[in-house]
DNA sequence: TCAACTGGTTGTGAAATGCAATCGGTTGGC
DNA sequence: GCCAACCGATTGCATTTCACAACCAGTTGA
């Protein structure tokens, strides 16, 4: 497929359109998972590591994503997600909304994606502000807080409130992929 | 592929991560194409008619798109968004925004993802209603405008603005996809 | 009667995916 | 120095999915 249409939706699809992309860049922005390894093992999806490879490749080469030698092991690459990939956040913000309201989601993994949907745009420019930080070096305001603590705080007070139930909306919803 | 995570991203990927289903969507949403061969002849990217029909199977499975016999026509088939793929809109937006904003999108298709981000959430909202009324039946408020006739004339008027470029932005910009 | 159109299906090859094994270099413990 | 563990991958192979072209039977309008 060469190139299909002008239309920003396909082009966005000819990015991210496979199961793997966006997961990666998940992983990259909400776990700050910046290692191979890291990305491969700690995924609660299971990718595996050609795949991996693959897609971190392609998403190097088309800007997404940068690599670099990590200083404190001579074989470590540090990967880091670009200004693009960071703007990615409102649409990831409104895709997990959206999962989170009409797909069985569990409980602990929806909360992140429900303080991103509460906090809205302004919350999400924090959350860039602070991304960009990490992963560009860029100094963020003094004393500005940390979005990506909070939804790491969330997450982890939700899994320790309870580890067994896995999911607490309705059966109809819950079944929603399994109709009939 | 049974089921990899609860993550509400990841479902949403598991439902909308290949580059079709979501290109079949957006034909229903912004173009208003309800039958088969609208959403075959008519697309811009071209897809084959093995691959819609599969899309369209799983999305009707998956209670994306409903489908109901033409009355006009005996073997003719209407397809309609359902209520979740309605709530889609705020997700095309933001990424319909980022695309324009990332990728070489071409001039005429932008117009289009400019007017959905402009419009924000309360245009969203009214184009749901919209929706709503076209695929659902469901009644709006008595007087309420017509975004999807607002899109649809942005988009006619950019194109009767010129026919011949299909890019005005920053060469940089444009050759984001293929970086040197 | 007949050509065009309806929503698909079939056949085939290419590509993506998933899994397991492997690789050469690096590190840290001893 | 030795060796096991770890590093970011690569390779080989079987299975699944995808894409494209050709084809199909029922329906319509002329």
């Amino acid at each position: 497929m060469d190139q299909r249409s002008g239309c920003p939706i396909n082009l966005s699809l000819e990015v991210f359109g496979d199961k793997w992309s966006l997961i990666v860049i998940r992983d990259m922005m909400f776990g700050n998972r910046r290692h191979f390894n890291e990305l491969l093992a700690e995924s609660d999806e299971g990718i595996a590591s050609n795949i991996l490879a693959d897609r971190l490749r392609r998403l190097t080469e088309l800007g997404m994503v940068s690599r670099a030698p990590d200083p404190t092991h001579k074989q470590k690459v540090v990967y880091s997600l670009t200004e693009p990939a960071i703007q990615l956040v409102p649409v990831l913000a409104q895709l997990g909304a959206w999962g989170r309201r009409h797909l069985p989601a569990s409980r602990e993994l929806s909360v992140r994606a429900e303080l991103l949907e509460r906090g809205g745009p302004e919350f999400w420019d924090r959350f860039m502000d602070e991304l960009r930080e990490q992963h560009l070096g860029v100094p963020r305001p003094a004393g500005e807080s940390s979005p990506f603590g909070e939804l790491r705080a969330a997450y982890e007070a939700e899994l320790a409130r309870g580890d067994g139930e896995t999911d607490d909306r309705p059966t109809a919803t819950r079944h929603a992929l399994q109709p009939g």
